[in-house]
DNA sequence: AATATATGTAAAGTAAACTTGACACTGAGT
DNA sequence: ACTCAGTGTCAAGTTTACTTTACATATATT
């Protein structure tokens, strides 16, 4: 049902980078917890605007953290 | 009202860099013309998944497409 | 003058992102 | 045994992205 083609690595960047909770995330980023959930289990991608947020709280990129189609490079 | 803190170069490259009506851009990435128009306008910014292909349109990173707040680099 | 292409706009509807509130499970600490 | 922090999940609601349809205007072409 609509296929989720954007991936991420919210959940890996969240305990390797910064231990952050996913509380502390949504926290940072302006959102609830329920939608970092959602994101890290791949239900929905973020709206551009978020994507942006979430790749600045963790000082990357956007593209280091979210990716179109599979996952090759990491 | 939510003014929109995501901007977009798409306008611009489809002039400057690939010569591309909006509804070819529309049609390449799957979305209505009136869909362009309202990302051009700055209406609101597009989902991530749209942002991507958009990218992939012009065969750029999203980055040199979209930027968040003000556009310094450009 | 007529037709075609490219763009702008607007109203009403659907779909997807995101919120709110609530409850359940696990693991660590007391 | 109890509590608490962190996570998973679910249902119902709001907001925003996107569609559909339709009409307007400007410029170029015949």
């Amino acid at each position: 049902m609509g296929k989720n083609l954007v991936g991420n690595h919210i959940r890996k960047l969240r305990f390797n980078h910064n231990e952050m909770t996913q509380q502390q995330l949504a926290d940072k980023v302006g959102v609830t917890r329920q939608t970092i959930v959602a994101l890290e289990k791949g239900n929905y991608s973020p709206s551009l605007e978020l994507a942006f947020r979430i790749a600045h709280a963790f000082g990357l990129p956007l593209e280091e953290v979210f990716f179109y189609g599979d996952d090759t490079s990491h």
